[in-house]
DNA sequence: GCCAACGTTGGC
DNA sequence: GCCAACGTTGGC
């Protein structure tokens, strides 16, 4: 079995933060919404059941890590795509009557005791590779390597919710 | 609210 | 296949 991965996932607080994540059912949801194809291609082709995930909360006052959460479900299709009403109706899915993109399900595990601001990120040399601190980096789901997770989580300090 | 950086679209 | 126009992201 190949070994587990890391990940980190934007969402705007406003629209869906790690509390309303926990509010779910089983802490559980679909990670619907997403359309940027190299975002997806992560999602379909790498996400593995068991991965850990980052949260960020980007488009805030505080921009910041502030919780994991665990891929329990693997890629299937995202059929928000399909429809009209949906913030990300995606008119090309639609034609097609299937859906190009695809959403996973993530649990909420932990919260950072300690949230990790993108400001403190940034003053961090061993998290200097992040992609999140790239300069005009945008990408809403993104790789963590392995030392720059075990960084973070020996800074934010998460404890069990 | 501004705007730089980036991604997508669509005419040619 | 090129690339200008347009839309989105997201920090500040």
């Amino acid at each position: 079995m190949a070994s587990k991965r890391y990940w980190l996932m934007k969402t705007e607080p406003d629209t869906f933060s790690f509390d309303d994540l926990i509010a779910c059912p089983d802490r559980t949801d679909g990670w619907d919404g997403i359309r940027n194809y190299q975002a997806r291609n992560f999602m379909r082709d790498e996400f593995k059941k068991g991965d850990q995930v980052f949260i960020y909360h980007s488009n805030t006052d505080l921009p910041s890590i502030v919780g994991i959460a665990e891929v329990v479900r693997e890629a299937y299709p995202d059929n928000t795509a399909l429809d009209p009403k949906e913030k990300y109706y995606d008119p090309k899915s639609a034609a097609k009557g299937e859906s190009r993109w695809v959403q996973v399900d993530v649990k909420a595990k932990k919260r950072l005791k300690k949230p990790m601001s993108l400001k403190e990120i940034r003053e961090i040399p061993q998290l200097s590779t992040m992609a999140l601190v790239k300069k005009g980096m945008r990408l809403s789901i993104q790789p963590v390597s392995k030392d720059e997770w075990s960084e973070l989580i020996k800074l934010g300090s998460p404890s069990p919710l």
